[in-house]
RNA sequence: GGGCGUGUAGUUCAGUUGGCUAGAACGUUCGGAUCACACCCGAAAGGUCACAGGUUCAAGUCCUGUCACGCCCACCA
C-alpha cells in the first residue's frame, strides 16, 4: 500500500529508498499522487485547529465574503463547484496575504423548490394527494423532517471540495434569529409605506398553486397556434388561447379603424356561451395585427385586465387556481384541465363552423421557474413591495462604489433598476416565513406578534424566499462580526440571479445598514456541456462533482475548472478537464519526489549557475503575473501561468538541468513559492507537500503570499534561453533523422555568440541530448554529410551518417522559409512610408530581424553547397 | 422588437495601447519503458483569424455593414 512521503523515517532514508530499491522497510512508495489518502485527513486537521474561524477582534485587516446560500436540501452541482472554488481561492489567498478572513456559509430554505419536492415525494409515497390532506402544521412537520434528513448534504460536499468556510457561523434562512429579522423587515417596510396589499393580476403557477414574482417567470419560445374564431358576421378574432374565450366580456377594436367603426358600441353574441358582449374601442389594439379585432378576457390576461378597468367590464373567472375550468366556463367545460378545455373548445367551434382558420404560431409563453408549467395570469389579492433605495442603488454601481466583474453586467443591472416594478411578495405556500399580518373583519394588523383580542386570524401566506435572501450579507452576522466584516468585500455568484438576489441585496443593504453590502460582485459563467447545453438533471448531462472528486481528487477538479473558467464567459465542461487537473497534481507530486531524492548526497547549496538564474527570473515573473491576474479576478489566467511555469519552466527545463548539477537551495526556494502560489487553487496537495517537504512545521494556509523580487541576472537569462534553443534544435535533428533515443551521438555547435557560455554548458547539453560528446567550435567546418540546424545563436550539427537527399530537401525547405521572410522584411523596409511613419523601434526591429535572417540564409547556403 | 455577448487549428480557448513566421492545452501522427512522473518524455502535422467593405506604412486587433450561434429584457392578442 502507498505511503506518504512524510511518514518515512528520514529524508535521507527515503531518498535512498527511492533511488535504489524503491522501498522503505518493505513498504512500496507511491509514484502517483493519491488524493484520497490526503484530502480528508487535512480537512479534518484544518477544522480541528479552527483555521477557518474568523476572529472579529483580530487586528488584521478584514476580508469577507458570504456564500450564495444553496438550497438546504440540494446537492452539489458543477455550478456550485465552480462558484465555491472561486470563493475559496479568494479567501485562501487573502489569508496568506495577512487578512482576517470570514467566509460565511449557510443554506436557503428555498420555499417553493423545497415544498414542491416534499409534496411530490409524499404524493409518490401515497401519503397524500394534495398538501391540504395533511393540513398546514402536519405538512410543515414533514418538511422539517425532510430538511433534517437531506439538509446538510451539500455542506458535507462543500467540505469535500475543500471550501474554507467558517462553519461555526453556518446560517440557515429559517433559523430563529434570521426569521425574526425577516419579519422585522416586513413590519418595518409596511410601517414605512413600502409594503401594501392589493388585488392585482399576478403570475400564477397552477402546479405550485402560488403567485410568483416577475423574476421567477421564464419566457420560453413555444410552438403554438393562432386560432381565428368567428364572433359575428363581421368579426373574426385571433387567439393563442381559445379556452379563455369562455370568460370573454368584450371584443376590442382600434378607435380609428375604419373597418370596424360602425360596430363600436354594438353587441355580439359570444359563441359557446350565448352571452351578449359589447364591441369596445381601445387604442391598445394594433389594427395591423391579425384581423384587428381582439377578444377581451378581463380575468385571464394582463392587457385585457387593464382594458377592462378602462371600460368597466366585469371579470369572469373561468380558470381556477389549480388550472381547471370553473363553473363559469359552462357545464361542458367545468372541471376540465385548461389544456383539455382548449381542445374541447376548438372541437366545438369546429363543429359549429366558427373556426375560420388555424395558423402555426411561435410565441413566448411564461413558465414557472420551479415547476416549469405555463404561468396563468390570475387576479388575486397579494402583498407587494415598492422597492426602497432605488436611486442610491443605481448610483452605487454607476459610481463604482460597487464594482461588477465583468463590467458589462452593470448595464443589465441598470436596465432592470431603471424599469423596476413592484415586487409581489406573497406566496400561497406553507414552507417559509409566514406573513406577519392579522385580520379581523375589515381590520388589518401588521406586527411581530399577534394582536391582543379575540377573532384575529393570521394571513395564511408566506413570503417569497428572496425576501429573506436579500438580507443575507448582514443578517447572517452578529453585532461584533458585522462591526469587523461588514460591508463584505467580494460576492461571487451567477448572472442569472442578478435581479432575484444581487440587486435586491444592494437595496436592502442601503435601507438597513446605510452601506453597500459588498464592494465587488464577480459574475461566474454558466457551466454547459461540450455541446453548449446548460447542465441539467433532466438532460442527464451534468457530471456529479463528487464522482469527479473521487476519480481525480478535489484539487484536480478545482484546477481543471479554473483552467477553463474565463471571466464572464460560459464554460464548456468535459470530464477531460479534471483529468488535466489530476495529471498536473501528479506532476507536482513527482517534482517533490525528485527534490527529496536530490537532497540525499548533494550539498545543500552551491553558487548559482545559468539554470538557477533563469528559473529564479521566471519565478519572479510568475509571481507578478499570478498576483496581477488574481487582483482582477482572472482566475484562468492565473491558473494558466502556474501550469506553464511549473510544467514547462520548472519541470521540463530546471529539473532536467538539475539532473546534471542540482542546487538544493534553489530547488527548495522555487518549489516553496510554487506551493504557496498554488495553494488557493489546490489546497490539499500543497498542504501535504508543504509539510512533507519540511518547509514549515505549521499549515501552509497562513504562509505568506510570495512577493516578486528581482532575481536572476538578465544577461545570463538571455544566454540560457539561447542554450535551450540549441537543445530544441538538437532534439529536432535527432527526431528528423530518425535517431533512436537510446543511441548516443556526437554534436558540434558553431556559435555566432555566447561561445564561452555554451562551452561551460557542454555537460548539460550532452546529458539532455544523450550525446556522446558535444563540441563548441566557432570555426567548425563540417566534413561530409552532417545534418544541421540554424538557431538564432548557433548552428547545431549532428555528426553521423545521414541520407544526403533528405538533408538537402530539409535545408532547402528551411531556406525557402527564410527567403520568404527576407522578401517580406525587405519589402517593408523598402516602403518609404513605413520607414518614415512607423515607430522608430518598429523600424529598428525590422532591420535587426533582416540582418539575422540574412545571416541564417548564408549559413544554410554554405551547408547546401556541401551537400551537393 | 430592444439590449448584451461570441465567431481564431479537429475541440476548448489565449492573442495587451494595431507592429516577430498568429500561440497554448486537449486530441491526432511518429519515436521512446531514460535512474521524479507513461497521470510521462521528445518531435511533428494541423489556420483564407465567420463574410464584405473601409481607415492605416501596417488589421486577428480599429470603424461600418452582413451572416451564424447563445443569453437577457419586452403584455401584439
Amino acid at each position: 500500500s502507498p505511503v506518504r512521503l512524510s511518514r518515512c523515517a528520514s529524508v535521507v532514508e527515503l531518498a535512498h529508498a527511492l533511488r535504489y530499491n524503491h522501498s522503505v522497510m518493505g513498504i512500496e512508495i507511491s509514484k502517483a499522487y493519491d488524493p484520497k489518502t490526503v484530502e480528508d485527513k487535512w480537512y479534518a486537521d484544518w477544522l480541528s485547529k479552527g483555521h477557518f474561524t474568523a476572529n472579529p477582534s483580530s487586528t488584521k485587516l478584514p476580508y469577507s465574503i458570504v456564500i450564495p446560500p444553496p438550497n438546504v436540501t440540494g446537492v452539489l452541482t458543477m455550478g456550485h463547484a465552480l462558484n465555491n472554488t472561486l470563493q475559496d481561492i479568494l479567501a485562501r489567498r487573502k489569508r496568506m496575504q495577512g487578512y482576517e478572513v470570514l467566509w460565511l456559509p449557510g443554506t436557503d430554505h428555498a420555499g417553493i423548490a423545497t415544498q414542491t419536492v416534499v409534496e411530490k415525494t409524499l404524493r409518490k409515497q401515497g401519503v397524500i394527494k394534495h398538501r391540504d390532506d395533511l393540513g398546514r402544521d402536519k405538512f410543515l412537520e414533514k418538511v422539517w423532517e425532510w430538511k433534517e434528513k437531506h439538509g446538510g448534504i451539500i455542506v458535507q460536499q462543500l467540505k469535500k471540495l475543500g471550501c474554507s468556510c467558517d462553519w461555526t457561523r453556518e446560517r440557515f434562512t429559517m433559523d430563529e434569529p434570521y426569521s425574526a429579522a425577516v419579519l422585522r423587515t416586513f413590519v418595518d417596510l409596511y410601517k414605512k409605506g413600502f409594503i401594501y396589499r392589493g388585488k392585482r393580476m399576478v403570475n400564477w403557477d397552477p402546479a405550485g398553486r402560488t403567485a410568483l414574482s416577475d423574476e421567477e417567470v421564464i419566457m420560453t419560445e413555444t410552438q403554438g397556434h393562432l386560432w381565428h374564431i368567428r364572433y359575428g358576421t363581421d368579426v373574426v378574432v385571433a387567439t393563442t388561447r381559445p379556452e379563455t374565450m369562455l370568460g370573454d366580456e368584450a371584443v376590442a377594436v382600434h378607435p380609428d379603424d375604419p373597418r370596424y367603426r360602425h360596430l363600436i358600441g354594438k353587441k355580439l353574441v359570444l359563441p359557446l356561451r350565448n352571452k351578449a358582449i359589447p364591441v369596445i374601442a381601445d387604442a391598445a389594439v394594433d389594427p395591423k395585427f391579425g384581423t384587428g379585432c381582439v377578444k377581451v378576457t378581463p380575468a385571464h390576461d394582463l392587457a385585457d385586465y387593464e382594458m377592462a378597468l378602462r371600460h368597466k367590464l366585469p371579470f369572469t373567472v373561468v380558470i381556477s387556481p389549480d388550472g381547471t375550468m370553473t363553473k363559469e366556463a359552462g357545464e361542458d367545460f367545468e372541471g376540465l384541465d385548461r389544456f383539455e378545455c382548449r381542445e374541447a373548445v376548438v372541437e366545438q367551434l369546429k363543429e359549429a363552423g366558427l373556426l375560420v382558420k388555424v395558423e402555426e404560431y411561435t410565441h413566448n409563453v411564461g413558465h414557472s421557474e420551479r415547476t416549469n408549467v405555463p404561468i396563468e395570469p390570475y387576479l388575486s389579492e397579494q402583498w407587494f413591495l415598492r422597492y426602497p433605495q432605488v436611486t442610491e442603488s443605481i448610483s452605487a454601481v454607476e459610481t463604482g462604489a460597487i464594482k461588477f466583474y465583468p463590467e458589462r453586467w452593470s448595464k443589465t443591472y441598470m436596465h432592470w433598476m431603471r424599469n423596476i416594478r413592484d415586487w409581489c411578495l406573497s406566496r400561497q405556500l406553507w414552507w417559509g416565513h409566514r406573513i406577519p399580518v392579522w385580520y379581523r373583519g375589515d381590520e388589518v394588523y401588521c406586527g411581530l406578534e399577534a394582536p391582543t383580542g379575540d377573532g384575529w386570524t393570521q394571513d395564511p401566506d408566506v413570503l417569497d424566499t428572496w425576501f429573506s435572501s436579500w438580507l443575507w450579507p448582514f443578517e447572517t452576522m452578529d453585532e461584533a462580526t458585522r462591526k469587523k466584516f461588514y460591508p463584505t468585500t467580494d460576492l461571487v455568484t451567477g448572472p442569472d440571479i442578478i435581479f432575484l438576489w444581487v440587486a435586491r441585496m444592494i437595496m436592502a443593504g442601503y435601507e438597513y445598514t446605510d452601506a453597500k453590502p459588498f464592494g465587488t460582485v464577480y459574475f461566474t459563467g454558466i457551466i454547459r456541456d461540450t455541446q453548449g447545453r446548460k447542465m441539467s438533471k433532466s438532460l442527464g448531462n451534468s457530471p456529479d462533482p463528487l464522482d469527479l472528486i473521487a476519480k481525480y481528487g478535489a484539487d484536480g477538479l478545482r484546477f481543471g475548472l479554473m483552467l477553463i473558467a474565463p471571466q464572464g464567459q460560459d464554460i464548456l465542461f468535459d470530464e477531460k478537464r479534471s483529468e488535466v487537473g489530476r495529471n498536473f497534481m501528479n506532476k507536482l507530486w513527482n517534482a517533490a519526489r525528485f527534490i527529496q531524492m536530490q537532497r540525499a548526497g548533494n550539498p545543500p547549496a552551491r553558487p548559482h549557475n545559468a539554470h538557477d538564474h533563469r528559473v529564479l527570473h521566471e519565478l519572479n515573473a510568475v509571481i507578478t503575473k499570478v498576483s496581477a491576474t488574481l487582483d482582477v479576478y482572472k482566475f484562468n489566467d492565473a491558473a494558466k501561468e502556474l501550469y506553464d511555469f511549473i510544467w514547462g519552466d520548472f519541470c521540463d527545463w530546471y529539473i532536467e538541468a538539475s539532473k546534471v548539477s542540482p542546487n538544493i537551495a534553489v530547488l527548495d526556494e522555487v518549489f516553496g513559492v510554487i506551493l504557496r502560489l498554488l495553494h488557493p487553487f489546490a489546497p490539499f496537495i500543497t498542504e501535504e507537500l508543504w509539510n512533507s517537504m519540511g518547509y514549515a512545521t505549521s499549515t501552509i494556509q497562513f504562509a505568506s503570499w510570495p512577493e516578486a523580487k528581482l532575481q536572476g541576472r538578465m544577461e545570463i537569462v538571455i544566454e540560457t534561453q539561447a542554450l535551450y534553443g540549441i537543445v530544441t534544435g538538437g532534439r529536432q535533428l535527432r527526431n528528423d533523422n530518425g535517431v533512436d533515443p537510446k543511441k548516443k551521438v556526437q554534436f558540434a555547435i558553431k556559435p555566432s555568440k555566447h561561445a564561452d557560455f555554451f562551452r561551460a554548458e557542454t555537460a548539460f547539453l550532452a546529458g539532455i541530448l544523450n550525446a556522446e560528446s558535444v563540441t563548441i567550435d566557432e570555426q567548425y567546418v563540417s566534413t561530409g554529410l552532417t545534418p544541421s540546424l540554424v538557431t538564432n545563436a548557433a548552428t547545431v550539427f549532428m555528426v553521423g551518417a545521414v541520407d544526403p537527399a533528405a538533408e538537402h530537401e530539409k535545408q532547402t525547405k528551411q531556406l525557402a522559409d527564410i527567403a520568404k521572410q527576407i522578401t517580406g522584411t525587405e519589402a517593408k523596409l523598402a516602403n518609404e512610408s513605413f520607414v518614415q511613419r512607423a515607430a522608430p523601434i518598429a523600424v529598428q526591429r525590422e532591420r535587426e530581424k533582416l540582418a539575422m535572417l540574412r545571416e541564417q540564409r548564408e549559413k544554410i547556403q554554405a551547408l547546401l553547397t556541401k551537400l551537393v
